[in-house]
DNA sequence: CATGGGATTGACT
DNA sequence: GTCAATCCCATGC
């Protein structure tokens, strides 16, 4: 999608891309479940102020923001927002819908929830890395298309995010319900 | 320049 | 359920 997309409050972003496509390197998936970061709260990577990290995060909207998580795995993030205000969009996980022999290659499993059920898995199974940081989403190499229409009318939860440590009571993950591939079900306990 | 902490995953008890 | 792997980056001396 166009930036145009992107330039709006973070949440609702996060919300309306669940269904939405991601591709890189002949690998695609529906993206089914998100969380939504930004800068005024301390959970988001952007809550530090403007650094050689956070530059792509305060930059234009529409934008790639991956880092790399625990030394091992790079997350993909879909920056938000009008420039200036560091904001982004974790995908969490995917559905594989193109590619998926490349994908097990890549990860080393056969089972298709296995695949991209994360957000350091399906950078993993799409090929996706740090060199990938800062690149325009309509353009590539990484690219987010708009839903397809099968996806139109899917149901959206949204629950508390997962794995981190403050602000941990804001509604911001979003899952679309009954995938098969999310990270973690749905539905938290209360 | 040294240090500590992750927006995680997979293997193991 | 627990825990190590591993590197980037922000912070503090």
């Amino acid at each position: 999608m166009k930036p145009a997309f992107y330039a709006r409050p973070v949440v609702e972003v996060a919300r309306d891309l669940i269904g939405c496509v991601v591709a890189h390197d002949e690998c695609a998936g529906v993206i089914v479940e998100t969380e939504a970061y930004h800068d005024s709260e301390p959970a988001c990577h952007a809550y530090v102020g403007l650094t050689e990290r956070t530059r792509v995060l305060f930059g234009p909207p529409g934008r790639a923001y991956v880092y790399r998580s625990y030394g091992i795995h790079a997350c993909l993030n879909a920056v938000c927002e009008p420039a200036g205000v560091g904001a982004a969009v974790l995908i969490r996980a995917l559905e594989p819908v193109q590619g998926l022999d490349l994908m097990r290659m890549r990860r080393g499993l056969e089972r298709v929830q296995d695949l991209c059920s994360g957000p350091g898995k399906l950078t993993q199974a799409l090929g996706i890395e740090l060199v990938d940081d800062g690149c325009d989403l309509s353009r590539g190499p990484v690219v987010i298309e708009r839903r397809p229409h099968a996806w139109r009318d899917t149901n959206v939860a949204a629950s508390k995010r997962i794995g981190i440590t403050k602000a941990t009571e804001l509604p911001w993950r979003f899952c679309a319900v009954g995938s098969r591939c999310l990270s973690r079900p749905a539905l938290s306990r209360a």
